[in-house]
DNA sequence: GCTTGACCTCAACTTAAGTCGAGGTTGTAG
DNA sequence: CTACAACCTCGACTTAAGTTGAGGTCAAGC
């Protein structure tokens, strides 16, 4: 068997915080057995899954999200090449649609805000791609982080 | 003077609930005076600052940001169009920077969660552009949402 | 002049992603 | 075999950006 590792020793080899590990584990994000003693033994593969969960909160991934993709992978056998691709392909694509709309907004905000034409009702950042378009007054929901749904790539 | 407005009236007219226009009240984002019976009225620029801070928001920038840079703007008089341009090229700027980012974590990504190559120590997206660098183990500052400092455009 | 809806304050609750500390146990080096 | 570092659990705390509710007041229409 390869080299079985302790909580203290994915810390300092991830560079996330045993708390956090612990956090990811009550998560479903990562798994460990445990000794006789109760404490935490890790497989090699847990340096490679925290490290996907720190690109990918980096690219502004929840962790539920996170924890749904990786949930996809297959559970007996160590993850291969194929199965974190699958992964990377659905994060890029979602990233492009992301970076679309960051440029979109930046191309709006001089406009926007500059022009004097923000006028709430007609404004093109204010409604961008038609999303809230008519739901009458009252409070929106919250879209403050525009990721969508990824959890299924 | 030019009609005053209700928190209802501008809760209906900017799409944010009533409890919000309170918050960000509280937070020093917005202003009103009060009516005897101690009732908010608010005047006709609330409605333009209320669109900032939502597409301020959508743009990623946090309400403290936000509060810093209205609290840019002009106290006495209304602020006018090269105001509000001001604000505008702050943001824009700080967006061209996000975007940037993203395309280097985008560019990143397959290959790096893809290729096999995420080796923790030396993958360019767990180290992107050196921050992070060496700081030994244990907890990393929080760093999940990447915006920098633009309080002060 | 009263009823009803809009408004007031204040405190508690929410979610995400953890951190921190207390109080107790394990494992290893000397 | 003992000391001490590393581990365990559990609950409370943190920040952001609000929401929800309780308990009470204001204002406008009939």
């Amino acid at each position: 068997m390869a080299k079985e590792l302790t909580v203290g020793q994915v810390a300092v080899r991830s560079g996330v915080a045993v708390s956090a590990l612990h956090f990811y584990e009550t998560k479903g994000l990562i798994q460990s057995h445990r000794t006789g003693g109760n404490q935490r033994r890790y497989g090699g593969d847990v340096l490679r899954r925290v490290a996907i969960i720190k690109v990918a909160q980096e690219v502004g991934i929840s962790l539920a999200e996170i924890r749904a993709a990786l949930a996809s992978l297959p559970d007996g056998r160590t993850p291969n090449r194929d199965d974190w691709n699958a992964l990377s392909q659905g994060w890029a694509a979602d990233l492009d649609r992301r970076i679309l709309q960051l440029q979109k907004l930046r191309d709006g905000l001089t406009d926007c805000i500059g022009c004097g034409c923000l006028s709430i009702d007609r404004c093109k950042l204010r409604n961008p791609g038609d999303r809230l378009a008519e739901e009458g007054p009252g409070p929106r929901r919250l879209v403050v982080a525009p990721s969508r749904n990824l959890a299924g790539a």
